[in-house]
DNA sequence: TATTATGTTTAGTCTTTACTAAACATAATA
DNA sequence: TATTATGTTTAGTAAAGACTAAACATAATA
């Protein structure tokens, strides 16, 4: 079922991941939890995730509820069983974007405070921050979009 | 011309600009360096970026390669100036994006290599890996567009 | 109720990274 | 050529963040 090869190979994948969520700004082992819920099928136990990772158990807390917050993963209850378990959430990747574009509206609002606060005189400066801002706009449109065709 | 108000609001959105940098996972220093470019008109000498926002000369030389390899600003010669000048590029923010569908096209390529490397018989693995490919497929799509539109 | 299992929180360590100051290399000026 | 201006590189420092181990709180079991 599982032979060698297979392994070393989804071993390699969950490190990827945490390598990815690294280059995100994410903590590696959200990254790597990430992938383990991907590519094998749980729901995995908290304590399962801690040996099958080789991590402690707070960083599993830590980084379960950032997924969790995220909206990444779903924390359950399994009949007979105390512990915690996990499982990916259905379409977590809206979420995602949903957390892009609140992130995307700040943004916006410093750029707009700066254009009703400079002088008018300021040509060229309300021009750059004009750019941004249609940049901006079209960003926020684009994940809007986005966000529609994956519900 | 520049009164108190006025400049302590340049001022703040420079900060802001730093801090948005900084969620970013950019250096704090480039995103005021940016903040500067777009909100007075330069072109400004490298001396000049050092001493208005009050940073040394090496986070001057290092910040500054990091946004022009970006594509975000420009270095200039100026006539009859010795140092070099900077100012904003011209529609920087494509250039970002194509950052941004690089790195996308990597993860794209890790998602890949695992589903060709898993058994078949992991049904519901490959489900979760073609779903995740689909929203990378979709989001790619998507930033190809905006390119195009904001070119 | 006592004990055990479980998840969270905290204190401390380690790593990474941003930043500065100073040494350095190079090109312009005198 | 000697001096000065300029940008880069380097060595060292400081701060941030991720992680672990252990203390802790709570809920389940015996």
């Amino acid at each position: 079922m599982k032979d060698l090869e297979t392994i070393t190979l989804v071993e390699d994948f969950i490190e990827k991941m945490g390598m990815n969520a690294q280059g995100d700004g994410l903590p590696r082992i959200s990254g790597k939890i990430f992938g383990l819920l991907l590519i094998e099928t749980g729901p995995f136990s908290f304590q399962e995730i801690s040996e099958r990772l080789s991590v402690s158990r707070g960083s599993v807390s830590t980084n379960t509820r950032l997924l969790e917050n995220l909206g990444i993963i779903d924390r359950l209850a399994v009949k007979g069983e105390r512990g915690d378990f996990f499982q990916l959430a259905h379409a977590p990747f809206t979420k995602l974007l949903e957390g892009v574009f609140k992130r995307m509206e700040k943004s916006i609002s410093t750029v707009q405070e700066a254009q009703q606060a400079i002088p008018k005189s300021w040509k060229k400066s309300h021009e750059r921050l004009a750019d941004l801002q249609n940049f901006y706009s079209e960003y926020l449109h684009s994940t809007e979009l986005l966000i529609q065709k994956l519900t």
